[in-house]
DNA sequence: TCTGGGGTCCTAGGACCC
DNA sequence: TCTGGGGTCCTAGGACCC
């Protein structure tokens, strides 16, 4: 999709067709979508939103509404699957489609590009962008050049000659590190990896990823699109993170935070019925240095005070004396189905404790909203 | 009022086991 | 003529993606 969050909520606003408009806000936040006409003002994604309005002073700035955006997502997802049962979701607003058992059915990879594109904007009101190759890694780059409103198709024998143009930045993988380190030992185009020894790549950027590159860069990609979607492998870790409405260097603040936080992925973790067995408590500071600390239980867990304690055992094991503190975030990782643990049985331990607590507040919750039942630490923390 | 929040994967060192 | 090799697990940090 282009623009797709900008775009989703622009599209019963008619008047705000030929506006620069900007998804994102917050506090203290970031650009999560931009349209095309903030874009000529240099408004991108992940810009803080400071200098968004500083570059674009007159955008309109509304708040994304992810239920709208996950619903619109799901029918564009099912419009592809019209076409070819291999969609391989991505993301929200981006999906890989392996077209080949279709063509015989609906005529040339073009054709269907532009079947899709016709349909999503009449039952969506947006547009899209289609790239086509004949692998993955190139299709990526070639709809990036499509955007917006457009497809790009890059036949086999003009890989190549489409790739290596390109920045190294382009590929995936390499993002603004990375990018930067590559430039500064003089290779700046996808060609230029290509034409950089393999050895030469691996001592500048690890042999993993100088094996792709050099790959990606002559147009080698074995990935083929399975059909997946969103959501369908089990998550390996949990987390949340918050940034504070200010930089804080009150103990209390940061431990009632971390408790908010707690219960947040361990509710999570309930709900998928997973158990986990590593704590890592994040946090990170004004000068926007950030650290972590972890500590893996002898078994795993899903009860909020065991994530609870672990976090704030980390966060005291830091020693920190009035830094002050922009974010924690608290993340559970090593996530296994909970049926596979058998929580041992502690000597001394209350027949009923916290993992029942747990349960009545996940029932209350269920039937009366989040806001029905919090510990008394975190009343007054909104609104509700 | 510079810089969100949700993730995954890789690297590297050290402990520990056989 | 000091101390191998292979493996796993844990921790911390960092890069990247959307």
């Amino acid at each position: 999709m282009d623009a797709f969050y900008a775009s989703v909520a622009v599209r019963d606003r008619p008047d705000l067709q030929d506006v620069p408009v900007v998804v994102g806000g917050g506090h203290r936040g970031v650009v999560l979508s931009a349209n095309y006409r903030a874009r000529t003002y240099g408004v991108r994604s992940a810009m803080p939103m400071t200098r968004a309005r500083r570059l674009c002073p007159n955008a309109v700035v509304l708040s994304p509404s992810f239920e709208t955006f996950d619903v619109v997502s799901r029918s564009v997802m099912e419009t592809f699957r019209q076409v070819t049962p291999l969609v391989e979701v991505v993301s929200l607003d981006e999906a890989f489609l392996d077209v080949s058992g279709s063509v015989r059915r609906l005529g040339s990879p073009y054709a269907i590009a532009s079947l899709l594109r016709a349909r999503i904007y009449d039952e969506q009101g947006i547009t899209c962008s289609v790239g086509m190759a004949a692998t993955v890694a190139v299709a990526k780059l070639a709809s990036r050049r499509a955007k917006p409103d457009g497809i790009v198709v890059v036949p086999p024998a003009a890989v190549t000659t489409f790739l290596h143009p390109l920045d190294v930045g382009e590929l995936w993988g390499v993002g603004e590190k990375t990018s930067d380190l590559l430039h500064r030992l003089g290779l700046r185009t996808v060609g230029d990896i290509a034409h950089t020894p393999l050895t030469t790549l691996q001592r500048a950027v690890g042999v993993h990823l100088a094996t792709s590159l050099h790959q990606l860069a002559w147009g080698e990609d074995r990935r083929v699109v399975t059909a997946r979607r969103g959501g369908d492998e089990p998550d390996k870790s949990m987390g949340a993170d918050e940034t504070f409405g200010r930089d804080t260097d009150d103990r209390e603040v940061v431990l009632r935070e971390l408790l908010r936080l707690s219960a947040k992925v361990a509710t999570r973790m309930r709900a998928a019925q997973v158990a986990g067995r590593t704590v890592t408590v994040k946090v990170r500071f004004a000068d926007f240095t950030t650290l972590t600390r972890s500590k893996t239980l002898g078994e795993a867990t899903d009860v909020t005070r065991e994530i609870y304690r672990t976090a704030t055992d980390l966060f005291t094991g830091l020693g920190l004396q009035r830094a002050r503190i922009r974010l924690v975030g608290v993340r559970v990782e090593g996530l296994v189905p909970r049926s596979t643990v058998q929580r041992q049985l502690v000597l001394g331990e209350r027949e009923r404790g916290w993992p029942e607590a747990d349960g009545a507040v996940d029932r209350a919750t269920r039937r009366f909203g989040a806001a029905a039942l919090r510990p008394a630490t975190l009343l007054g923390s909104d609104r509700a």
